[in-house]
RNA sequence: GGCCCCAUCGUCUAGAGGCCUAGGACGGCGGGUUUUCAUCCCGUAAACCCCGGUUCGAAUCCGGGUGGGGUCACCA
């Protein structure tokens, strides 16, 4: 039994995307479970697109997630190195092994050429173009001469005709495609980095990578992979295709338009990474009971591939997210909490107001940025609309500064009392007395408990804020 | 368009021929607790894409149709 490797190849190319984070999460979570190694490599062949500062970007929110890898950058490991760009010189040692085979060969067509050689095609009506062969026609002696004057080249891979090429994936099963519908695909490109399709291969099997869990984007694309395998007389991986995310209602892929689509984003919104990793567990994959709350240690003993459901596409419900972040905030113990709330309250704000408010405002935030919004009031004077006040709010304030002013111990029982007493005394309507001394402590019709917001906010404090009011009626 | 993949409530899904009068969760709706808003609790509506087979019996197996998605680069 070979030791199960499972790696995730993130692109520098942009901010890492939350469905990549499921993605790895699988492949993490797999190894784990097999007691296997998890290895991240950085796929950065691609200089035209690469992002400066995105390699670090990535492996930070993924550590901010709470993830880790046991091969790859930051960490080392027996197989790097894990950035591709260091690896050029192993991608030329194989190209040349192909070439050798004549399982590859050089082209020296432009990209003029090639994107005359399509429209051409197209006008003769085939549907799916390729590269019509033209530089395997050339002789060894033209080869060598090109090479020899610097023309700019490729190297691409002959792709044997009229073969079916079959590999069994784990998740959707057999699939079979015909080798004539593969292009002769690019392996090293002319600036001399390999192409995604020939690095992907060469690193998988010089890594040991036993299981390949991607998105099932890549389906199409795996016939090539298996032919590189079988040139090379490699062994090939198992292949798990997983069903790709995309965004509730209108149609595909996640969009800004309905939220945050970067892990980063997430987390600055104020969902927690546990929240977030539990959510995603079951975007395509399901324990088979009714339980559907799992930390990542318990994730790790239930996961298996065999109970990724096998569909096409996953549609992200933020609703649902929503829900289990506050089902996380819930359960946060207030140290906990108050920790977590530190970066969104104003800079300067006391942790152990954040204490005190927590079991206050927990149940009532569906993320940690709506804090603001919810809990502004004890952070800094509220702004009073008077019209949302209601008809007997004199009457209402006074009796509460004077109850207020004149109580002997300042605990909640003993302002909950009084208050209540001075209502039935008073035959004031409970809720619009509260109605009214919640707008003018709070500024909001929606705030949590009125009478323990007081409790946490002082006694001078509170008297401030109703004589404000008061003061010109 | 060629090729490939997929198809259970609005959504995530359970379901591997009889346990299904199709279960759970989010969301919706209704109600209860509550000084607001939440939380919490209870209840309720809501799905096997269609048509043929196979079988005593199909959401489950097979074929076709329809629908959706992916992919066809010197991007990954």
């Amino acid at each position: 039994m070979t030791k199960v490797r499972t790696r995730m190849a993130p692109s520098p190319t942009g901010e890492y995307h939350i469905g990549h984070i499921r993605t790895l999460l699988y492949n993490w979570a797999f190894a784990k479970k097999n007691k296997g190694d998890f290895i991240i490599r950085i796929e950065n062949t691609d200089r035209e697109r690469y992002v400066e500062g995105a390699t670090d970007r990535i492996l930070d929110v993924i550590s901010d997630y709470g993830l880790s890898w046991d091969e790859g950058p930051r960490v080392g490991g027996p197989y790097g190195p894990y950035i591709q760009s260091e690896r050029l010189d192993i991608y030329q040692e194989h190209a040349q092994i192909l070439l050798k085979k004549k399982a590859a060969y050089y082209c020296f067509c432009s990209e003029e050429r090639l994107a005359k050689m399509r429209e051409e095609q197209k006008a003769r009506g085939v549907v799916s173009t390729k590269y019509d062969r033209l530089c395997l026609k050339l002789k060894k002696q033209e080869i060598e001469e090109k090479l020899v004057n610097k023309l700019p080249y490729v190297i691409r891979m002959k792709v044997p005709e009229n073969k079916e090429v079959t590999f069994n994936d784990l998740i959707t099963g057999k699939i079979s495609i015909s080798s004539n519908n593969i292009d002769d695909q690019v392996l090293i490109k002319s600036d001399g980095f390999p192409t995604y399709h020939f690095a992907v291969v060469v690193d998988d099997h010089l890594m040991k990578i036993s299981h390949v869990m991607r998105g099932n984007d890549w389906i199409p694309s795996t016939p090539k992979h298996i032919l590189l395998y079988e040139a090379f007389g490699w062994k090939m991986p198992y292949f798990a295709h997983i069903p790709n995310l995309k965004e509730m209602g209108a149609g595909k892929k996640l969009s800004k338009r309905f939220g945050a689509v970067s892990a980063r984003e997430f987390l600055d919104e104020g969902y927690l990474a546990e929240a977030l990793l539990n959510f995603l567990m079951f975007l395509g994959w399901n324990p088979g009971t009714d339980r559907e709350f799992y930390s990542l240690e318990e994730f790790i003993r239930v996961f298996s591939i065999e109970k990724i459901h096998k569909t096409d596409l996953v549609a992200f419900d933020r609703d649902k997210l929503l829900w289990m972040n506050n089902q996380y905030i819930q359960k946060l113990t207030d140290e906990d909490f108050a920790q977590r709330s530190l970066k969104f309250a104003p800079v300067g704000i006391d942790k152990k107001l954040l204490i005190k408010l927590s079991p206050l405002v927990k149940s009532r935030i569906k993320k940690l940025s709506e804090l603001r919004q919810l809990a502004g009031f004890f952070f800094e004077k509220p702004r009073v609309d008077k019209k949302m006040l209601g008809k007997n709010w004199v009457e209402h304030l006074q009796a509460a500064h004077n109850i207020i002013e004149n109580l002997d111990s300042w605990d909640l029982e003993n302002l909950n009392d009084n208050l209540m007493k001075k209502i039935e005394k008073k035959g004031f309507k409970t809720g619009d007395f509260f109605m009214d001394l919640r707008i003018a402590i709070a500024g909001s019709k929606f705030t949590p408990p009125i009478n323990d917001s007081i409790v946490i906010l002082g006694k001078e404090e509170t008297l401030k804020r109703i004589n404000k009011i008061l003061s010109d009626k």
